[in-house]
DNA sequence: TAGAGATATTTCAAACTCAAAATATTTATG
DNA sequence: CATAAATATTTTGAGTTTGAAATATCTCTA
C-alpha cells in the first residue's frame, strides 16, 4: 500500500467526512434559516402593504428587468421554478391586468410575457419599498460583509451551474 | 464640472443609502438564488433515492434532535412554518409509520410527537447521505469560508430574531 | 364555579410548487 | 412531402404552504 504526504488522500476523506462535511452541513442549515426568515418578513409585508405575494412579486421583477418581455420558458428559468408553476402565476398576474400574453411572430407554440403599463407603474412603486424593506432586514450587514456574503455564495452557485448549455 | 461626491455631505447619506441598500439587496437575491438551487438539488435526490421530501426530512430531523420528542406548536416554531403546515407533514409521517403522537398527561390539548423506532432508524441512515450530498453541493466551500459564511448569515439572523417571547 | 380569555391544534380555502402527462406546433430526417 | 423527434406551453394530481376560522381545552378571575 502506497501512502505519501501527510496530507494523504485517505485521511483528508475521513476528516472532511467528520469536519468540513459538518462545517458545510451547518453553513447550509445557516443559508436555509436566514433564507427562510427573510422570506417569511417579506411575504407579510408583500401581502400587507401591497395586498400581494412573493411570487408574484418576482414574476414582475423579471419582468421589469426584461422590458421586452420574456417566453415562459425563460421566466421559469430564470426564477428557478418549473414551467407549470410560471403558468398559474402568470394567470392570476394577467388577470390583475399587470402583465399580457404576446403572440410570437413565426412560432404559435410559444407566447411572451409583458408587463403592462399598470404592471410597470405598480412595480417601480413596490420595487423600492422593497429595497427598502431588505435593506431594514439586513442592516447589521455592513458593505464589506455583504461583499464577502456574495463572493462565497457565488463560489457555491457556480459549482451547482446547470451542465449543460 | 468639478464634482468632488466624497466632499458633498448632502449627498453622501444619499449615496450611500442607496450603494450600501443595493449591495444588500444583491446579498439577499444571491442568498435566495443558493437556496433555490440546493432546494431543488436536494429534493430531486431525495425524490430520487429515499421516495420522500425535503418537509418531511425537515421534521424527522427535528424530531432526531429531540429524541423525546415536540408539541406540534414546538416543531412548527423551530421549522419555522405554520401550524397547519406540520399537521399535513405530521399526518403523513404517521401513516408512513415513522412517527407517533402521544398525548401530553394534563394537557388534553397538546400533543407529542416522536420518531418511531422505524422513524429513527431510517433518519439516521438518511442523515449521513443527506451531509454527503450537501458536502458534495459545497464542496468549493473552504473550511474558512464555511465559518465565515456562518458568521454573517448569524449577524443577518440575530437582528431578525423574534422580537417577542 | 361560571365564564371570559388564552393556548394548542386542526380544518379550511386559496395559492404555490413540482413532476409527469397532454397538447400544440415546429424542425429535422428519410 | 410525410412523419418522427424536438420544443413550448398548459394541464393534472399530489404535496406543501399560508393565514384565518373553528374546535377543544385550560387558566384565571370575579
Amino acid at each position: 500500500m502506497n501512502m505519501n504526504h501527510s496530507d494523504d488522500q485517505r485521511d483528508q476523506m475521513d476528516n472532511e467526512t467528520s469536519d468540513l462535511s459538518k462545517a458545510r452541513l451547518r453553513a447550509w442549515l445557516q443559508i436555509l434559516k436566514v433564507s427562510r426568515k427573510i422570506e417569511g418578513e417579506l411575504r407579510e409585508k408583500m401581502r400587507i402593504e401591497f395586498g400581494s405575494t412573493l411570487p408574484r412579486f418576482d414574476v414582475l421583477a423579471a419582468l421589469y428587468r426584461e422590458r421586452d418581455g420574456m417566453r415562459m420558458s425563460e421566466l421559469s428559468k430564470s426564477l428557478m421554478v418549473s414551467n407549470g408553476n410560471v403558468t398559474g402565476i402568470v394567470d392570476r398576474l394577467v388577470s390583475e391586468g399587470l402583465l399580457v400574453r404576446v403572440p410570437v411572430e413565426n412560432d404559435r407554440r410559444a407566447s411572451i410575457v409583458r408587463l403592462t403599463e399598470a404592471g410597470e407603474k405598480d412595480f417601480a412603486e413596490r420595487a423600492l419599498v422593497h429595497e427598502a424593506w431588505v435593506s431594514e432586514l439586513f442592516s447589521d450587514l455592513s458593505a464589506r460583509d455583504a461583499d464577502g456574503l456574495i463572493r462565497i455564495l457565488r463560489t457555491i452557485s457556480h459549482h451547482n451551474e446547470a451542465p449543460h448549455d
